[in-house]
DNA sequence: CATATATTTAACCAAAAAGTTAAATGAAAG
DNA sequence: CTTTCATTTAACTTTTTGGTTAAATATATG
């Protein structure tokens, strides 16, 4: 983890994309792959990519795995750049 | 640009160094790259990249070009997280 | 238990990224 | 004007990333 996962998950526009959808709240595996053009396969790898980052977290239910959204290490993120901004000097 | 271009620079962990140097100040690149074990054209690859992106702007002085950082980019970055964070219904 | 559905994992491929060394460019200084 | 120093660009290699299809896994259901 850290914000090297982070920003890594965070720099591929599909995985962005990935995680406006679960802004309306949680969603299955195969709802979310619907609104791409790629492959069920290439949705699931994303979808660890962002799960590694801790951005989302999994619940199977059933036959279905459901996804949403976990923001708090954003946190990490914005201290980061806002570290960037403010700091004129070391 | 765009957030696409920033995200995709920030997702770098030599570059992410490099913009934390810039904080303190502007530097020429072989000052830069005094600080990393990588060649210097690979820095100024690095560069090329961070300045693609609108993240550092460049100075040539005599025989030495100065980097400084340019954060008017991140706005859009924070603005995106906050989005992320804040919105829970679309 | 056999089959169907949802999803992941494996094996593979092509394109992009990050590094290298060597050559090119730009500016200063002998 | 040639040499030197700082940096970039070119050509190339290796590693990583994002995609594919096919096989495996997990669950529900006839």
């Amino acid at each position: 983890m850290g914000i090297q996962n982070t920003l890594k998950a965070l720099s591929d526009p599909v995985r962005r994309e990935i995680l406006e959808m679960l802004r309306a709240g949680r969603l299955s595996a195969g709802d979310i792959g619907k609104n791409f053009t790629i492959s069920g396969a290439a949705i699931s790898k994303h979808l660890s990519v962002l799960k590694d980052a801790d951005l989302i977290r999994d619940a199977r239910e059933g036959k279905f795995i459901y996804y949403e959204l976990n923001t708090s290490v954003l946190e990490e993120v914005m201290l980061w750049l806002t570290g960037l901004k403010g700091e004129k000097n070391d």
